[in-house]
DNA sequence: CTCAAAACTCAAAACGTATTGCTATGGGAA
DNA sequence: TTCCCATAGCAATACGTTTTGAGTTTTGAG
């Protein structure tokens, strides 16, 4: 005798079950059909597969040459679905293109499959309410965790989004008032040996073109340099502080502004990534000759610093690195389970160098 | 009187229906709370989502209104358990902090993006095993598509692991023997006009340093370089072809044995995009000075090749355009459905240019 | 040789959504 | 007023896994 739950068992039987069904080539091959195939029932299949003890090798020998047989893959779809976890770190940066964040993306991926986690990535360009659609992207796509670089760290929309985002954060070169892991470089100091160097060799009219202070880089880049002027008893003058922006463009521009003062900075620091190639593409249309006529230093190391003549002193650190310790931090968060709202936020500070190369001489003698 | 069903359904309440819990701000709220709080089945509010035309306007406001209140997001994992659809497109590169495949990657996330999708982005460390894992870490994934540029076209467990990839795939930069959609640049072409350019200028001995034969842009290069020189009726030199590595120390070395022959190239080609920063160390320790001593052209345009000095020569193309056009012709696979085994592949070649700038100059008079 | 405990295996439930018949609830026509 | 039809809404099912609670077999001791 059939009981209800038989007959509507066995009816679907007819309609869907893959136990009837030949593992075509086109059709998905399930456990079904591994445990089919083997004789044995779906749950053994799935203590095969995830290695529990207790099943005896000689089943276990003949599950595995079925899988074989059918050539059937986890579904990490429905894997995720019964175990509330994706194994996907989501990542949200500016743009990638640019190698600064593209270096970042792949310390941080690297670091995230070496932990079996896939790495979801996308870019905002530097678009906040872009940004806060992504948040809700990678929510909805539920990912275990998100390492995140948003573009203005004061909007109150993007604070409020990152409030109340249900997910794990590490944020990277950024911070947040709201309780965020954050792992970042130290800028403050990378600006303030670039200051240093600087005033050492007799600067004293030193401008900064650098981001605008809406993110942790700009104000602490700007920090560093004023605190290393301060600490030397030069004055800052307004006229030689650019932070706004973090384009070549911008650099281009300001490098211009600058030069043709009539009280021009005899040393600039470049104070972006990007924007050592707008500072070139100004001087080249003066006369003006590096080191010669003005000093440069630029705050991140590229190809064109290292290659470029003359060679351009630059502010460096490890941006692979920093990615993957931002990614490392996020995966113990997961595996922990802890809140930093409970547990007390991760702050790390990454060290910055300066290298010295051929951009920087003394300041000639003012005519006095 | 309660079937079979009922009780179980009942009893299943007692411990986990989300029907009896107040979403609390801890649990996942799922359309179940939504449809309880809008007083409605759950199929009602998957019609209202979905945006199903047959559902009154009163109930649909009652729905929404609902979903406001309680936070629902809809989950990702199960819409994809349910379609098994996962809207994701995979991305496999060999290192995406080179950036041509940092570029190539960022076109491609941004059309995966517009249309949706999500961006799954793996590097392969231009290691081939490594590439096999990630093809089927990506399948059990349950990719929509991928997005391939593989490290060895010819390495037969590859071609073989391509070939039963259960995935639609568009190979970018390279071509298989398998049938597979592919997006490249013209470089024959691109090459053609280098090595067409130094000849006008009169040169002969041109020496070409380029990657390996087992990759498409490697035999192209190498192609585009022979069909000029012997256009032009000039012999072709083996030991000024080096086409065996894309590295920037292999350029390095290349180009130091290369000016140290005894006859040697009054040209040379970069035929890779981090060659150009190799082959400057070279000549920074040789008192050979560009144009004068030798010509150069760089393939792959970049910062170091516009503002070093002087600047140099280069072929470039469209790179986010590439990935965005691969990306594209993914999609509309993955729409249509339909498989290029079928259909025929789809084949597209991408324009390349030679941007002139100051590194090339017309040969010396050789002592005659 | 029997029985209790231990060791395995199995069937079924659950994850959150989309969809398919089907059942009511209307309204309109006869 | 009655009957029928269109249609809005509902309940139930399936997607492919993991896990649990409930058997069932094996083992070892008495």
């Amino acid at each position: 005798m059939l009981s209800d739950h038989d007959r509507q068992n066995k009816q679907m039987k007819q309609k869907y079950n893959p136990d009837v069904l030949t593992p075509s080539p086109g059709h998905t091959v399930t456990m079904k059909h591994v445990a089919k195939e083997a004789g044995v029932s779906l749950g053994t299949v799935s203590r095969v597969v995830n290695k529990h003890p207790s099943v005896k090798p000689h089943l276990r020998e003949q599950v595995e040459r079925a899988i074989a047989k059918t050539g059937w893959q986890p579904n990490a779809v429905a894997q995720s679905m019964r175990t509330s976890s994706t194994k996907v770190i989501g990542c949200v940066l500016p743009d990638t293109s640019n190698p600064l964040f593209g270096s970042i993306a792949k310390g941080a991926e690297a670091m995230v499959r070496k932990n079996g986690y896939a790495f979801l990535l996308a870019n905002s360009s530097y678009d906040t309410e872009h940004e806060i659609e992504l948040l809700t992207f990678m929510f909805q796509r539920r990912v275990d965790g998100l390492l995140f670089a948003p573009s203005d760290e004061t909007n109150p929309r993007m604070i409020q989004a990152i409030e109340s985002a249900r997910m794990p954060t590490v944020l990277m070169e950024r911070e947040f008032p709201a309780s965020c892991d954050r792992v970042v470089s130290n800028q403050a100091d990378g600006l303030r040996q670039a200051a240093e160097h600087l005033i050492s060799l007799g600067h004293r009219r030193i401008a900064l073109i650098t981001l605008q202070p809406n993110i942790l880089p700009g104000r602490e880049r700007r920090r560093g340099f004023e605190e290393a002027l301060t600490s030397a008893g030069i004055p800052i003058d307004p006229i030689l502080l650019r932070p706004d922006n973090l384009s070549a463009g911008y650099a281009y521009q300001q490098m211009q502004e600058l030069m043709s003062l009539e009280d021009p900075p005899t040393a600039i620091i470049m104070g972006g990534n990007m924007m050592l190639a707008g500072a070139i593409r100004a001087l080249n249309l003066t006369n003006k000759r590096v080191p010669e006529d003005v000093s440069i230093i630029a705050v991140g190391d590229t190809d064109l610093a290292e290659l470029g003549s003359p060679p351009i002193t630059t502010v460096r650190w490890d941006l692979e690195g920093l990615g993957a310790e931002a990614a490392s931090i996020l995966l113990d968060r997961i595996k922990a389970k802890t809140d930093p709202k409970t547990t007390g936020v991760k702050h790390i500070v990454r060290p910055t160098e300066i290298v010295l190369r051929k951009s920087c001489a003394p300041v000639k003698i003012k005519s006095s």
